[in-house]
DNA sequence: TGATTCAGTCAACACTTGTACACATCGCAC
DNA sequence: GTGCGATGTGTACAAGTGTTGACTGAATCA
């Protein structure tokens, strides 16, 4: 995939339709379905990224955006809904990305929390539109979008607790309680996510104050998962340090 | 301030404006006007438990639903922003009524936090669409009541903090770690609430398993607290069980 | 009692919305 | 090369949108 800027597809071309006159050497029928296929997606992500639910978005409002006529919408996509589970797939691959990369980087060590939160901080803002619509409609919004994004979160969860075991940390505790930290995990930064886009100025004091926060948020969860013991009713740690 | 059923003010009357010509007997002007304007908010509250976000809803249909014509809305609100604002105050207020009961309730010992996610459980089932709100609106829709959210559980994660230093647990951590841990709970179990909301038939298998899920993800947090050791740096704690 | 205030109504406005259908254009398989 | 099929266009429609201004009638206050 021929990406042209820092954010990938989503950088050039912001929306507007190339005409059939484009200057661009004619292309396959399917290259072309498929181009104007993502123009509506990079579209409504586009529309969210000025305030806007997913859910309060029309079908209308998004084909403008991508400089297509309403009418070419059902070509693409059954409804609103159906377009939002693109949005969840396409964002699914990107969380892969981030945790191929975190793979690659993060070795165990005093630094590994800082680092993979920098890691995680830097796919925030390469992509943003992507994690802006995953923590905003996580839990408003259509019903099956929801759902969806649910599953992705919880099979990401999922990869994170075998990486996790992989590294060798917190290799007492059963498959279950990884399964359950990396999930807390996995919210906090989904949080965390929503604040990172909300601050104006990128790579400011306020940012590095974030890192901080949630390097410390984290960082307190992989303390209690180190200290969690299974009892026999798998359920009652000591609490008394 | 009158209740009538499990749900408080918005159990009954469900949305349909009592005419001037109701059963009940003359209301004082500004009783009225109080009795529409609750019927809005609680309008907007129904109208998202149908599955739809805050955001993506509109003036006339939240009229409509509260049983009124839609220049009324006016009488009221500023526009549907200023409606969402006094949503997150009237949120705040709940949040408040749980922190007091839980502190009520939650002596410390070895049941303290199953204890307190059944308290807060409780409270999300009896309130569920304020709950429904605030999770949905906390990270997708307009920026000004976004913000809004996030002052309020900032607020609400100071008082939890006060109540657990009271309780005398975490006592050698710092006052801002506090806050961040109370934080690091607070969006957990917003989180929580999303996912309570969704589940089809309350107080079910599904519901104790979704309780046991929250109680061990609580259970890691406070862990993790009560093994922060406030380093040199104030941010390296030993990271070797 | 009479005047005033004001929550709620009604009618109307200029737009926007989702969807339907016929039509144009053009890549591609035959 | 010809015809097919699929992508995108144009027009149209009924229904819904936010907001306006003038009006009504009852509670409130002098």
């Amino acid at each position: 995939m021929k990406v042209d800027g820092p954010t990938g597809r989503l950088g050039g071309r912001r929306g507007k339709h190339v005409g059939r006159s484009g200057a661009d050497a004619p292309l396959r029928r399917d290259e072309r379905k498929q181009r104007t296929r993502e123009g509506l997606m990079d579209a409504a992500l586009r529309l969210m990224q000025q305030g806007r639910s997913f859910t309060g978005l029309g079908l209308r409002e998004i084909t403008r955006e991508a400089g297509v006529v309403p009418t070419s919408f059902y070509r693409h996509f059954r409804d609103m809904d159906d377009l939002g589970l693109s949005l969840v797939e396409e964002s699914a691959i990107t969380l892969r990305r981030l945790l191929r990369e975190a793979r690659r980087v993060g070795q165990p060590g005093p630094e590994l929390v800082r680092r993979s939160v920098e890691i995680y901080f830097a796919h925030v803002k390469q992509r943003p539109l992507e994690f802006l619509f995953i923590a905003g409609e996580r839990s408003g919004g259509s019903p099956v979008i929801r759902k969806a994004i649910r599953r992705e979160i919880d099979y990401f969860s999922a990869e994170l607790a075998q990486d996790v075991r992989h590294l060798g940390i917190m290799t007492d505790l059963s498959q279950r309680m990884t399964h359950l930290v990396c999930e807390l995990v996995t919210t906090t930064m989904l949080n965390a996510a929503g604040e990172v886009l909300d601050i104006k100025q990128p790579s400011g004091d306020e940012e590095a104050e974030l890192v901080e926060h949630y390097v410390r948020q984290l960082t307190i969860i992989f303390l209690g998962a180190m200290h969690w013991k299974q009892s026999k009713s798998d359920m009652r740690p000591d609490m008394r340090p």
